[in-house]
DNA sequence: AAAGAAAAAATTGTATACAATTATACAAAT
DNA sequence: ATTTGTATAATTGTATACAATTTTTTCTTT
């Protein structure tokens, strides 16, 4: 089976989803379709897909008159995203405690000795790669597909609000915290595992506030027309 | 103001959703975009737009080959979704409960009359509609955005599992457990307001359960190819 | 000069034509 | 008879032209 073709929606849909992960367009700005098929070289066809869906998923905002205006988000939002995937993160680990065969943990135990290397040498980029691929991994074998699908739809919300921050240091006892949660699944302790996992979200969201103090305002964009 | 004009897009994605909802497109089948702009007599720019929502939402599924097929649903799956809305409506149970002004618990005291109302008297209809009113009511007042777009996107995709079973009677106890959830929400009882609620949504699950038990198979649609 | 109306420009919504891909039918070869 | 290749048909993907709507500008009237 053959990599199957990237269809140019596809690729719009990710390239400008970044663009508004990372700033690149600011919230409250309006796009307009011309400009943006001008600029990523592409007809308006497959470019009103790409819009479409990130439209469901709120990263546009379809005004009464049709403009799309980059979404807001506020801290308050964040939160509430984090509280919601300590709920969601926290069913999938107690799934995947019951569902864990000997290989699964085996896994988790290499991912979990890379991600300990990658914070004792400081490496972030890779610290979080590995991070990532813990609650992936998780969620693979968790079998539960509607909340995975969920979570990836909130999660990027989230990373708009804190991607410059998980590059400066300091995770403080996340290695500690991942490895509480294989503990509970290495001993198919489900109850143990969900209390870890979401002990481990808050405090998560308790690092990015934390960051987000001491650096600028409580909101990235104006509500305000 | 007056209402904005209603978008081909919409109306059709309204329309494709119900009759995946309802039954009237079986799941697994396949749909094509030019059978449908007949159906729907509307051309295909639209309609794709439509056809991309509700793949975003996963009623539909795209196939390696471009085709697009009728989701098919499991029971564990309307079991998970149940899990979600639990966890979902029972924060937004105890955000309400913080914020519910006294003008709040007026309305909801009234909706939970009705609904006792058209419970005495059978009227299923009704019943059920005011049961949403009562959801729909806490989650505005909760300010819980994300959760409650979340919410929308599931529920949904249990009524596509559950629908015939709200048409015939016997809830048993629905009646009291709102009014249990409205008594925590009245006495400002976050914590309260939240254990109802999630029983109240667990206790619905297990009725659908047993309803579909006595019904037809464990599985709508087929998942092998 | 200000307010309103009319005209022009800009932008989104829809339809259709064409290109690329995938599925089907049928014939030839083994 | 089964398989393989090729031609044909069917279907999706993309581009573009046009229609409807909204915004901006301009002009007129007071």
């Amino acid at each position: 089976m053959v990599p199957k073709r990237r269809l140019t929606k596809d690729v719009a849909y990710y390239q400008i989803k970044q663009k508004i992960i990372y700033g690149e367009f600011n919230p409250d700005e309006v796009v307009r379709e011309e400009q943006l098929s001008e600029m990523l070289e592409i007809s308006r066809t497959p470019l009103r897909q790409a819009l479409q869906m990130l439209e469901m998923e709120e990263f546009l905002i379809r005004q009464p008159n049709g403009r799309l205006k980059v979404a807001s988000i506020t801290k308050e939002e964040v939160e509430e995203i984090f509280q919601i995937r300590s709920m969601l993160e926290g069913s999938i680990a107690r799934n995947a405690a019951a569902n864990a065969s000997s290989d699964d943990i085996k896994v988790l135990t290499e991912i979990l000795e890379k991600l300990r290397q990658a914070y004792h040498f400081g490496y972030t980029q890779e610290f979080v790669a590995y991070g990532n691929d813990f609650h992936d991994y998780l969620a693979e074998i968790s079998g539960l597909k509607t909340s995975v699908k969920l979570l990836s739809m909130i999660k990027d919300h989230a990373n708009r609000y804190c991607h410059f921050v998980s590059m400066y240091g300091k995770w403080s006892n996340q290695v500690d915290e991942h490895a509480l949660i294989l503990e509970g699944i290495k001993n198919k302790d489900g109850a143990f595992a969900e209390l870890a996992m979401k002990k481990h979200i808050l405090s998560t969201l308790k690092d990015v506030i934390n960051r987000i103090e001491d650096k600028a305002s409580s909101k990235i964009g104006n509500t305000v027309d």
